[in-house]
DNA sequence: ATCCTATGAGACATCTTGACTCAGAGCGCC
DNA sequence: GGCGCTCTGAGTCAAGATGTCTCATAGGAT
């Protein structure tokens, strides 16, 4: 009666399809990504794709999120030794084809879907209030004078990476991530 | 024989189907974008669309090449006075919907077409290049010490607008501004 | 071995896409 | 005003895409 989702059959079929909707979004843009497409990449018949996500956007959604994003680690101390560490990886995901591809599909997509939208803030979010927390917690123990309120932050520091990756498509060097750190504040 | 594309009636069609052409871009996004969406936009038939733009990555370049995007303004001194200006505007424009569905839309778009990379590196060159120009220019008449390369100054001021603009899809204040502009350099 | 469920293969109607045709209207020119 | 020329509107058409449905069969649980 209920269908059950723990057969192994839908589990197969689940993943192949998963992996094919990731290889077609990353190699050929999300334009590129319909269920006879998808099916095709997956060996699998089109009618199974439809029964698994009848919706094509749900499709772009399940691809998108298989591409691991980047995130801040848990904050270690000194925050600003934790903050360039952080920023430097950043900027090295960011050089990543695959990241780049899903960041600017999701500031896309957000512009047209509810559900994009949701996820864009909820990964926003997740990163301003990271930064702002291990921002918060220096600055208590002293360790920087802000110049800027730490819900800034984000935009300050992720913003030029973002900008260099996407925009301008080229890598962001060490030292330019020390002078976005440094003007965030005076470290101690 | 040779056609004339001086002819009222097709100046007048060219500009029905690019007034449309933006209107479905900024309204339905870049993926509703079709000839017979824009024809029915526009008012006109399907074939004439065929006839103007063949293809319809041709119409996408055409209704974002109609949405005025932001650059910088030819330099005045003092720089820094300039360039708190110039952010300000950007800033501001980075909130309008036009501009944010535009600049998404290419970033996006540059990945996977090139002629559309290839606007990418126009946009994003020229404004490193002007505000790198206005940059040495200051530097030399002694009115700042950079921290950094001035090719780097675009991607350090505009890349929190953009990211706050698309990303987190907030609006960028003027304390905020002074913050980056001070972060390029000790200004006199 | 038996039953149940997911899949593969294909049929099917419908919609979309791009090309083409042709009558008629708009325009430049005299 | 009248005469050509060219562009447009409206329509047709074939090919392909899209979404739904059916049914035989294979995979897996018991």
């Amino acid at each position: 009666m209920v269908p059950t989702h723990d057969d192994p059959r839908y589990l197969r079929s689940r993943e192949a399809i998963v992996a094919a909707a990731r290889e077609v979004l990353l190699t050929h843009g999300p334009g590129a990504l319909t269920h006879a497409r998808v099916a095709e990449q997956a060996g699998i018949a089109r009618a199974t794709v439809y029964r698994h996500w009848p919706r094509s956007d749900q499709l772009l959604s399940e691809a998108m999120a298989t591409v691991p994003m980047p995130f801040f680690d848990a904050p270690a101390s000194p925050t600003r030794d934790w903050l360039v560490r952080e920023l430097t990886t950043l900027a090295q995901q960011l050089g990543h084809h695959d990241v780049r591809v899903v960041a600017t599909t999701l500031a896309s997509a957000a512009l047209w879907e509810d559900d994009m939208d949701a996820r864009r803030a909820r990964f926003a979010d997740l990163l301003a209030s990271r930064l702002a927390d291990a921002l918060d917690d220096a600055r208590a123990r002293g360790e920087v004078d802000l110049h800027t309120d730490p819900r800034d932050a984000a935009a300050l520091v992720i913003g030029p990476l973002y900008y260099r990756a996407t925009i301008e498509r080229g890598t962001t060097d060490e030292h330019v991530v020390a002078t976005l750190v440094d003007g965030l504040g005076r470290w101690r």
